[in-house]
DNA sequence: CGTGTTTGACCGGCGC
DNA sequence: GCGCCGGTCAAACACG
């Protein structure tokens, strides 16, 4: 028994450098400055490598350090998407990156240190005797100070620093990346709870904690695409913006993109609404639904039909790095195969990206009919709907579908 | 049957 | 050295 463990243990703690973990806190920790106005995108979003934890958010870079301008396509979206983004940000720089979701999202690369102490909206508040992570906190810069959700999707979170010392690193140090993401609002999200943005790559749930100081308890996941993948990341919800997703990448795959995604086998089940949520759990209901909610997995028939297209589509090498470049937007133009080939799906992505990351934008990840989420690459609807349906039955009986009431 | 989720227990790092 | 707490394991169960 420890063999095993120990193995996997020892595995993770030599995956590499590693950043200091990082966390994202923020509200309680005096907003940094932060002096990174003007961060970019990576020249080319398609790189993508195993040091990037498999994570879509890793061809960001670190906006604080790189800068190249994004597809000009995406920047139209961006705009519609949001335009009060791109008026805060005025900076011409804003208005060239991508659109999408996830390009505001900062991720924390375990070489990239920022001697910069950002206060991250995603976490604001450290726990008692909670490690003080320091985050950028880029929707000072670019969100309206309204608080809208749409700040959500700019706000990223970046380095780290400890708590107690500077080298804080639980489990040793093992490289971490966090990014933050907008979850769905908790009044407003689906009954059966919380959702994890999927991407793409199949990642099963082994476990999930309650973790102190948070309100929120966080799920731990591990790739299956390959068995011997290591590659893990953390979902939690931000203790004080629920609207936030924080997900930790931990390890990196080992192997190529997935191409089967058998994994779909359970994944569909993803929503515990039905069953699992009452299945044995011992739990009261409260709990459940926060459980259930919380660690909802990340993918989800939507997303896992868009996987197999992309599937049958893509070569691995191409699914790969469009799957993992996570914005397809973003990546349309620059897959030429993906034009030809992929018609049928980018054209629907192109439809339901404006139109449904439109509504993001602009209706917070509140679960409502966005359309195309079927065409959803990035399982974002999974979260943002993974229970389209049930937000929807909820909303037109007049329920909010308040499991996340509790929230607040 | 294969894959995923749930969940209690265990292990080990870290702070005091 | 002790205790807390986070991370992982593994059995039981659910779904397609």
């Amino acid at each position: 028994m420890c063999s095993r463990y120990m193995l996997k243990r020892m595995e993770n703690y030599n995956q590499g450098d590693l950043a200091d973990i990082i966390r994202a806190t923020g509200g309680a920790n005096p907003p940094a400055e932060t002096p990174t106005p003007e961060w970019q995108f990576p020249d080319n979003p398609m790189a993508f490598s195993a040091e990037d934890f498999g994570d879509p958010f890793a061809h960001l870079g670190d906006p604080l350090i790189h800068a190249p301008p994004p597809p000009p396509l995406l920047s139209e979206f961006y705009h519609a998407g949001n335009s009060n983004l791109g008026q805060k940000i005025s900076l011409d720089d804003e208005m060239k990156r991508p659109p999408n979701i996830f390009s505001r999202m900062l991720q924390i690369s375990p070489t990239a240190k920022l001697p910069i102490p950002l206060s991250s909206p995603c976490d604001s508040s450290p726990a008692a005797g909670a490690p003080m992570l320091v985050a950028s906190d880029h929707h000072a810069l670019i969100s309206p100070s309204n608080g809208s959700r749409g700040r959500c999707l700019i706000e990223s979170s970046l380095q780290i620093s400890s708590p107690r010392n500077a080298g804080i690193r639980r489990r040793k140090s093992q490289a971490k990346k966090v990014v933050c993401i907008p979850a769905p609002a908790p009044a407003n999200s689906r009954p059966s709870g919380e959702i994890v943005p999927s991407d793409l790559w199949a990642w099963r749930k082994y476990g999930q904690k309650p973790i102190k100081g948070s309100p929120y308890p966080r799920g731990y996941y591990r790739c299956s695409s390959s068995k011997g993948c290591s590659a893990r990341k953390q979902v939690e919800r931000s203790r004080t913006d629920p609207n936030m997703l924080v997900i930790t990448y931990t390890s990196e795959h080992n192997h190529p993109w997935p191409t089967q995604r058998n994994a779909l086998a359970g994944s569909t089940r993803s929503q515990p609404s039905k069953t699992s949520a009452t299945k044995t759990s011992p739990k009261s209901k409260d709990e459940q639904k926060e459980t259930s909610a919380e660690t909802a997995a990340p993918s989800s028939t939507n997303s896992a039909a868009v996987k197999e297209e992309v599937d049958q589509e893509f070569d691995n090498k191409m699914a790969a790095e469009f799957d993992d470049g996570f914005s397809q937007q973003s990546y349309k133009p620059a897959l030429p195969e993906s034009n030809q080939n992929e018609d049928s799906f980018f054209a629907g992505l192109g439809e339901i990206e404006a139109d449904s990351l439109d509504l993001l934008f602009t209706q917070g990840f509140d679960g409502r009919d966005h359309g195309g989420k079927g065409l959803d690459p990035f399982g974002f609807y999974d979260w943002v709907g993974n229970n389209t349906a049930a937000a929807a039955a909820a909303a037109s009986s007049g329920g909010a579908g308040g499991e996340d009431e509790r929230d607040s």
